[in-house]
DNA sequence: TTCGTTTCGTTGTCTGCCCCAACGAAACAT
DNA sequence: ATGTTTCGTTGGGGCAGACAACGAAACGAA
């Protein structure tokens, strides 16, 4: 409850969490203790009675490594409890090169690059990445990624050959990540039943259903940008036909505004110059795009009903552009919409949403069970630099 | 626990819920008392070792009233613990007929007649009722029901009215409830990622992820038959175009065939007997619906990756002469089910999985905390009827 | 400024849930 | 007949968190 809010007064922990006083003072005192969080001055309410001390999360004690791969970029970020990022770094790749080995050499040499501009006394407790493929919930082989055009990685075991570090390696979906992401700290703050769409090369998506995220058997929900939409569109890279991503994916909207649709992020520029100057091929795109964002939108209101629609990458940085039209799309196709009013809002950290939910991801374990993690007080740095369970994954 | 399972042995309840054997016959002790379960004699294993005492779930003890509101048709039912049915009785009505009032007195007339035919010393602890139609979570008024014709009733009021007993009424989604009948007694069990699809005149759905029930924002998730497969497509009911339920529906299938799209349960009829017999057309309509049925199936797979899919109502009716089209529709179609392999079952209580469900609702506070609820040995009977909470939901 | 009110932290006590260990009982295997 | 395995039973104990009483720290009205 610390990690999400930031900063809380006691006394709202004691109301929020429904523990009694004394609990919740033990509690924040062990936490303290653990270096995890510092009770500060009372804030100034203005209301009556004794106030309370304010809790704070620690951004100096532990940190977490973020890794992000997407296809047009690797990126890296270091960020601590409270989910703020000491710092974070993006670097564009070349989208043919389709080695494995030189692009996860770029990303371990990103991470480890921002873990050693921190302070000794700053400890690592977890990595996680986010990766645009298909990752089960089981292990951390990603399985296909058919805009890299990888198959069956071990990208955990990879990663850690590489950084060296005797932490968990978690790895996940993008639009899963990125769904967490900004349900802990964006836009969807607090939101229980949300839907986050990263548009990017593919069409990828995450789905928070009751506060939990919704992984499927084996962790493959949340792959929106598949789902039919026309029996007789373009055959899509998936093998099937009229996929959502053939008609709202980077390609299509470059194609529909006259731009050259494998022209990468060079292209993606000219498009927003253009749409900024209210050029009116490339709005008339935003705005077809648009109408079939909508309207796939509206298929999947019908089924999970979210509170929030977030669109991430591509669409979240279009979204003045073509969220009227989709927004419109989406009332007058879905009957679950008419009733339960679902607004559609950029997402709040743009393409950075699955690097701070691969951050979440990885401080997982120390938020599920903050008092038996081994404590990092300042004093007893163990020799080894991690004291904790050495869980592969 | 024993409610699932319906036979236990002790042993096994320690191994499955991780506690104590101590605690465990603590528990079972005061259930027993309680009337909810009785210790039998340990159930001949072969193992060796001390055997261990059977737990039964006592079907004489307490009771709910399900009640189930479809187009064809409305059914009551009394159920035990362990969802076993006391007595079921459905009832055909006419399709044309929208006046609630009278649909309701059928329904209220049902469930007095069955709950007149128990003993006195078996308990009401609820009702759950179950309707085809939108119903939000928060409140038991029923929103729209596209297809008997009727918007904002008051479902759980008029019925508290007409059976005049002290419990509350739960009242749910009919696709909802499928899920959950079919999950906790049904073809599902066990199984915590599923899709259940409940073909009748419109397609209902419900989902449970994660092991909960997907109910989304505001109670309306897992509409499913309007989700879009064809923008060319027919209008629909709910306004849109192409949804799904336009051509995997009772009309469609009815009309594929060459019978009366509206001819209802005698159309119906005649289209089994046809396809039984290996009537040409009969089979090629029910081929073609399964394709669409595999279309449809294929996104909702990608997006919610179950690890079953229960067809309930017509499409379960009728699994043997679809499935396979589906299936391989599915197969081409889904990017998820290709690697996460998804079977298509029918659902073992057929049109009246949605009654199982009900109950379930209904059954649900006691079995959160058993221990609580007031106890029904059979000296205690209050003159009331009902010594537990008077709450309106 | 003073005093009542409100809200909160602190401390000690207590309860309920559950674990644990030792012992005996009831089955199977040899 | 004896060892092995699995289990129920009993008494003891630990721990998280509730509860109640007291004092402290703010605000507002006189």
């Amino acid at each position: 409850m610390v990690h999400t809010s930031g900063v809380v007064s006691r006394a709202e922990l004691t109301a929020r969490t429904g523990l009694n006083r004394s609990t919740v003072a033990d509690l924040v005192r062990e936490l303290s203790q653990r270096g995890l969080v510092a009770e500060g001055s009372p804030l100034a309410t203005g209301a009556p009675g004794r106030p309370s001390p304010s809790v704070t999360v620690r951004t100096d004690g532990i940190y977490v490594l973020a890794l992000d791969v997407k296809v047009d970029s690797v990126a890296a970020a270091t960020v601590s409890l409270g989910g703020h990022r000491l710092a974070s770094k993006r670097v564009a790749r070349p989208r043919s090169r389709r080695d494995i080995s030189t692009v996860l050499d770029a990303l371990a040499g990103l991470g480890t690059e921002l873990m050693e501009e921190l302070p000794d006394t700053q400890r690592l407790v977890g990595i996680g990445v986010s990766i645009v493929g298909l990752v089960p919930r089981s292990d951390a082989m990603v399985e296909v990624t058919p805009n890299l055009g990888w198959s069956d990685v071990p990208l955990a075991e990879a990663l850690r050959a590489r950084l060296r570090r005797r932490v968990p390696i978690v790895v996940s979906n993008d639009g899963d990540a990125g769904a967490l992401g900004e349900r802990v700290h964006g836009v969807a703050r607090g939101i229980d039943d949300l839907l986050y769409v990263s548009g990017e090369v593919g069409i990828g998506g995450g789905i928070i259903a009751g506060g939990r995220a919704l992984g499927g058997a084996v962790g493959h929900a949340g792959e929106i940008g598949h789902t039919l939409v026309d029996p007789q569109g373009e055959p899509c890279r998936c093998g099937a036909r009229g996929c959502w991503e053939t008609v709202i994916g980077e390609a299509a909207l470059l194609r529909r505004a006259g731009l050259p649709e494998d022209g990468g992020q060079r292209a993606v520029s000219q498009l927003r110059g253009a749409a900024l100057r209210g050029d009116d091929a490339a709005l008339a795109a935003m705005e077809a795009v648009g109408r079939w964002l909508g309207l796939g939108l509206a298929g999947l209101v019908n089924v999970l009903n979210p509170q929030l629609i977030v669109l991430g990458g591509l669409h979240g940085e279009f979204h003045r552009f073509l969220a009227a039209s989709a927004a419109e799309e989406l009332e007058r196709n879905s009957l679950v919409a008419r009733g339960s009013p679902t607004g559609i809002v950029p997402a709040m950290f743009g393409v950075d949403s699955s690097l701070i939910g691969a951050a979440e991801d990885a401080l997982q374990p120390l938020l599920r069970d903050p008092m038996t993690w081994p404590s990092w007080n300042a004093g007893d740095t163990s020799p080894d630099g991690f004291t904790g369970a050495i869980s592969v994954e």
